[in-house]
DNA sequence: TTTTAATACATAACTCACTTATGTATAAAG
DNA sequence: CTTTATACATAAGTGAGTTATGTATTAAAA
């Protein structure tokens, strides 16, 4: 998943923002629509999907539809309705930290001596 | 380290990013400036400030000097050269990362039949 | 005045989201 | 006929955090 540590953390919430608009997506899929999204910059690598995708229908945030397309399987997974509240409060949840690190990282005062 | 799995990964950004105007600052302190430049909303715990601190001093990012501050120890932290370095892939790391998850959860175009 | 909170450091055990590696199987391309 | 792409899976290992605990000094609160 990228060679940068700060995606850790952020995958299930990619993966539900993606099926937010109420298509049902498969893993394989999702890799792809990552990749093409982010043109090449953010690789999801199966290790890390599969058992994300897992976790979160264990946690009734997903439910899966297999369905076989040119002989082979698919996993087609959507959101619950927790999965739907889930996702809002993740995105909010992310803003938050964006916001939270621009703070840090580009102070609004310029000027030193009203920051001490 | 908040309740949001987001900040893991960003602490050592953060710390090399609060010494990069070449201020040097100890641990306590670092925990306090972050709080108040978020105003609350990221706690840095010790059990992650000090092994964070060590491990970036045996990098070689950080040299250390230690001060008795009113019979209290302080260590304090600044920037070596390869630190002032790092300080600044790093920030470049995480502005690609903000870009890259807006990229993900707020698409530029609206219009579903243009991305498909 | 004794206890709590704040300051200031430290580390050991644990968690868990990832990486790396490996496996199965089909279809298309070279 | 071997490589690449599609499509899933999992087991072992990593490492940055959490949680808990420890030491020590000083100020505030009970």
């Amino acid at each position: 998943m990228s060679n940068s540590k700060l995606y850790k953390g952020s995958l299930s919430t990619i993966i539900l923002k993606l099926l937010e608009n109420g298509e049902k997506m498969y893993g394989y899929e999702i890799t792809q629509k990552v990749k093409s999204i982010t043109q090449g910059e953010l690789i999801i690598t199966e290790g890390a999907l599969y058992p994300a995708l897992h976790k979160l229908e264990s946690e009734g945030l997903l439910t899966v539809e297999v369905i076989k397309v040119d002989n082979r399987l698919r996993k087609y997974y959507k959101l619950t309705g927790d999965g739907k509240k889930e996702s809002v409060s993740r995105l909010e949840e992310l803003l938050r930290y964006i916001e939270t690190m621009q703070q840090l990282v580009t102070p609004v005062n310029t000027i030193k001596s009203i920051n001490n």
